[in-house]
RNA sequence: GCGAGAGUGGCGGAACCGGCAGACGCACUGGAUUUAGGAUCCAGCGGUUUUACCGUGGGGGUUCGAAUCCCCCCUCUCGCACCA
């Protein structure tokens, strides 16, 4: 007898191969003979190798993939590679070389990585955002933003990352620390190009309703505080002795009369002019000097000391007429709002601390409604809504009322008007780095800011280039790159070198995927109309709000554009959660690293997929195991040994094989029975709660099923084909997870055609109907009994039943009956007293 | 502080609409097979003072019946946070 053990990498080679020689998962959007869908996982950075993490987000994605194939969609289920980046300088810079060739590197490796791992990808559509076949399009949208006024240049203080030597996005700074590297992030005054993200601040906000269901409500939370919409007023306070105002936003315009100072961030535009008298003057500007130097994290850390300084100058209360004097606060942030505060101490704790500090008057404004008008603050600022007090005309209404009314008044007046503000900023996409898209703009020395016409694009980045060893670009001391002719005066001008931010590319590769070799456009119509939005997007949470949220706004306004009609790019997200070991994500410093190609050689890919899926579900943490994931490699070969053993008397018949309970004996229909249970229950948990770990499940029990009957029915009547159809029925569940195992015992059946072109099955419900049923039996809801009765049994007769079991008897004995509830073949509850 | 989520055996996890808590797997224990180890197979595996009682973070409630619904509290994780 030949070697019929289970030899995993024979078994994944052979399929790998078949499946790229019959092209099993090319798709094309002319397929109209079947509904498409549309499934994607975050494609990676091509860092050097794979990890735990990346097998994980696939083998999940792949099983979407795989189980909607079988059931008769045409699926495209692309993979690319977010090749643009900072690792690839630094590793260039290490050894002596260009980025692209490290990167290239990697992604020839990572590529087979992921060919081990038998994914279903539509190959033919791998793209890399570094090629200038995928950046060009990018450019063009530049232009286009630019003739739209979507993007713009302007000097403002931005996020400085001195390690990475580049700016950083809001969203890419976390509690003050760079997102890549963990270094504290620095204040610089920079020119730079900003997306207007905030135009369409209303309608991501607006459309995560339409997400609603299909995305995690924590990403949706995530992404509403991030856009952060406060709805208020602004107020503008005049300036005493200047032709000037100051306009502050507030939610609390209902506490105006109790405004008695004002509160500026240092790096405010009017400073200069408000302190220009001012004979203390060197001590404004050292308080200045001081609290803008201050990096971001020191100041804005909870416990920073308030502090601020006056400057001097007086504002007018629009409502009281009352000078106020105007001080500058550290705590007042310049980015959020105008820049400016009303400070109402009695009702905001912040303000009440700073007037404290400085000896400013309290007012209060608002009472708590069940308390008398004598109420006072003392430390604890009242900020809760309540009834208007020493509000001239506003007294003793209600402050939701006053509120309403206040912004009325102040709008007649021309002092203040209804306004929304969103703590959403615009997205800087400037980078001061080489490896990244050109931002395809020329300054020339006459016209000014003048962009690359679009004939001209792509503007390459050059092959031969040298990497600094201190990190900064090459790109601006690379003449030929640089020096240009203004293509409006042919005149002198240089070209831009700062290149854009990386998340632009996974913008919208997504779209690019449906059409990525389209040598003229970026899209071809007929198929950004078929493919998008993509039905099923999984990723990790790290993205909530940086990738989906850029992602979100790239279609708005390519929308805009006139590219497709499209609202949101992903209509269903799954966020998985991540691999830990030692109750700790993997890293190189914990020395907890598992190494997916070393546990692909160990047990295979089929095993470490299913380890992946069955560990935990998708959308939590999972918890790696040397000792566990041995104990999918011992399911696979349990599958396997059944199968060999069995050849003798298995057929192709099934999955599902339509039978007739009549000619079954009792042993065969309870095959039969836990096979259609198990069809249904995987079919349940896979297609509608991509639950993976319960569905593997039901295939173990299913196959601990069949190794208790397998004996007896080898040899009955239908036994053969009832174990045929239940061993083909488990192999049609597996074949989206463990494909090569499922394919090749599939064949080994004798089945002609192929497991992945085969079609999911529907189970049948006839095939659950049993003749018995086991009735539980409790007494005061505490389990006494169970009893087998036929499934028909006459409610009154099974009631009686009950009555006269043995341990019930024991129970209700000299107790009255009370009452008894029936629940249809499963239970029967008697309440005694 | 605000928002979201979670607490079930030694461990990962299950339990669909309120109906047998602990499916499935790991670890562990005993047995079979084996020169031995490994592999495989069979049996056991929440706790206890075991005819029974207790048990899903704690306390209360609704119900014939609660891991599941309601109220209060505790703990943990994640996100945001001097946001005016």
């Amino acid at each position: 007898m030949q070697d019929s053990r289970y030899h995993p990498e024979q078994v994944e080679k052979k399929w790998q191969q078949i499946w790229e020689e019959r092209k099993t998962f090319e798709v094309t959007h002319q397929d109209t003979s079947r509904p498409r869908y549309y499934v994607l996982e975050m494609f990676p950075y091509p860092s050097g190798r794979i990890h735990m993490g990346h097998v994980r987000n696939y083998s999940i994605g792949d099983v979407v993939a795989r189980m909607k194939m079988m059931q008769g969609f045409n699926v495209l289920h692309p993979m690319g590679w977010d090749a643009f980046g900072l690792p690839a300088e630094n590793a260039a810079i290490k050894n002596n070389t260009h980025p692209a060739q490290w990167t290239y590197q990697n992604i020839g490796y990572m590529r087979q990585e992921l060919k081990r791992l038998g994914y279903s990808y539509d190959w033919s559509r791998e793209l890399a955002t570094c090629h200038p076949g995928y950046y060009q399009w990018e450019q063009l949208f530049f232009l286009k933003f630019y003739e739209k006024g979507l993007v713009y240049r302007k000097k403002a203080p931005v996020n400085w990352c001195p390690t990475c030597v580049t700016v950083l996005a809001n969203e890419q700074v976390e509690d003050g620390l760079c997102w890549r590297c963990d270094s504290s992030v620095e204040n610089r005054e920079l020119s730079q190009w900003f997306l207007r993200i905030t135009d369409y601040a209303e309608e991501l906000l607006q459309d995560l309703d339409k997400l609603t269901g299909g995305w995690p409500d924590r990403v949706l939370s995530m992404q509403k505080n991030w856009i952060g919409k406060s709805t208020g007023m602004e107020i503008d306070f005049p300036v005493q002795g200047l032709d000037a105002k100051i306009t502050v936003f507030t939610t609390r315009h209902d506490t105006l009369f109790g405004a008695t100072f004002m509160s500026l961030a240092p790096e405010h535009e009017m400073v200069p002019s408000l302190i220009r008298d001012n004979p203390g003057q060197d001590r404004i500007q050292q308080f200045i000097a001081r609290t803008t130097a201050q990096e971001h994290r020191e100041r804005t850390d909870d416990d920073a000391e308030k502090e601020g300084i006056f400057t001097g100058s007086f504002c007018i209360n629009p409502a009281t007429g009352e000078k106020m004097p105007i001080y500058l606060a550290n705590f007042v942030l310049a980015e959020y709002g105008t820049g400016a505060v009303m400070a109402v101490p009695a009702h905001d704790q912040r303000d009440l601390e700073f007037a404290r500090k400085y000896h400013l008057p309290v007012r209060v404004v608002v009472r708590p409604s069940d308390q008398s008008s004598d109420f006072h603050i003392l430390d604890q600022a009242y900020s809760e809504p309540g009834v208007a007090i020493n509000s001239g005309q506003f007294d003793h209404k209600p402050t939701h009322q006053v509120q309403e009314e206040i912004a009325d008044y102040l709008e007649s007046l021309q002092a203040g008007r209804r306004a929304v503000n969103y703590r959403l900023r615009d997205w800087n996409i400037s980078r001061q780095r080489f490896w990244g898209a050109p931002i395809p703009v020329i300054y020339c020395e006459k016209c000014g800011i003048v962009p690359v016409p679009a004939d001209n694009l792509p503007v390459l980045l050059p092959q031969d280039a040298e990497m600094p060893s201190d990190g900064r670009s090459p790109l601006p001391h690379m003449e030929a790159f640089v020096q240009i002719d203004c293509p409006e005066c042919g005149g002198k001008a240089r070209r831009e070198t700062d290149t854009m931010d990386t998340f632009v590319e996974s913008s919208w590769y997504f779209a690019r995927f449906t059409t990525p070799r389209k040598p003229d456009s970026p899209f071809e119509p007929d198929a950004v109309k078929y493919w998008l939005p993509v039905d099923q997007y999984i990723g990790g949470i790290e993205h909530a709000i940086l990738h989906l949220l850029y992602a979100r706004f790239f279609v708005k306004a390519l929308r805009d554009l006139g590219y497709w009609d499209l609202d949101e790019p992903f209509s269903n997200l799954l966020t998985q959660g991540m691999v830990l070991r030692d109750g700790a994500k993997m890293s190189k410093s914990k020395g907890n690293v598992v190494d997916p190609d070393e546990m692909i050689q160990r047990f295979g890919a089929d095993t470490v997929r299913l380890y992946c899926l069955f560990a935990s579900p998708p959308e939590k943490d999972l918890e790696w195991s040397d000792s566990a994931i041995e104990g999918s490699y011992r399911f696979l070969n349990r599958l396997w040994r059944t199968i060999h053993q069995l050849s003798g008397v298995l057929s192709p018949v099934g999955p599902c094989m339509p039978m007739d309970p009549g000619e079954l004996s009792s042993e065969e229909k309870k095959l039969r029975a836990a096979e259609h249970e198990a069809m249904r229950r995987a079919t349940r948990d896979m297609l509608d709660r991509f639950q993976f770990n319960t569905a593997i499940a039901a295939c173990m029990e299913l196959l601990n099923t069949i190794g208790q009957h397998r004996e007896h029915l080898e040899k009955s009547s239908n036994g053969p084909r009832v174990l045929s159809s239940a061993l083909s029925t488990l192999l049609t569940v597996l074949a989206p997870i463990t494909p090569h195992i499922s394919e090749e015992l599939w064949a080994h059946m004798g089945h002609s055609h192929s497991l992945s072109e085969s079609r999911w099955p529907d189970y049948d419900p006839r095939a659950l109907v049993r003749d018995e049923v086991t009735v539980v039996v409790q007494v005061n809801g505490k389990l006494r009994s169970s009893i087998s009765v036929p499934v028909d049994m006459d409610q009154e007769e099974l009631k009686s039943l009950c009555l006269e079991e043995d341990k019930v008897k024991k129970h209700i004995e000299g107790k009255k009956v009370v009452k008894i509830i029936v629940v249809p073949g499963k239970l029967v509850n008697i309440v005694v007293r």
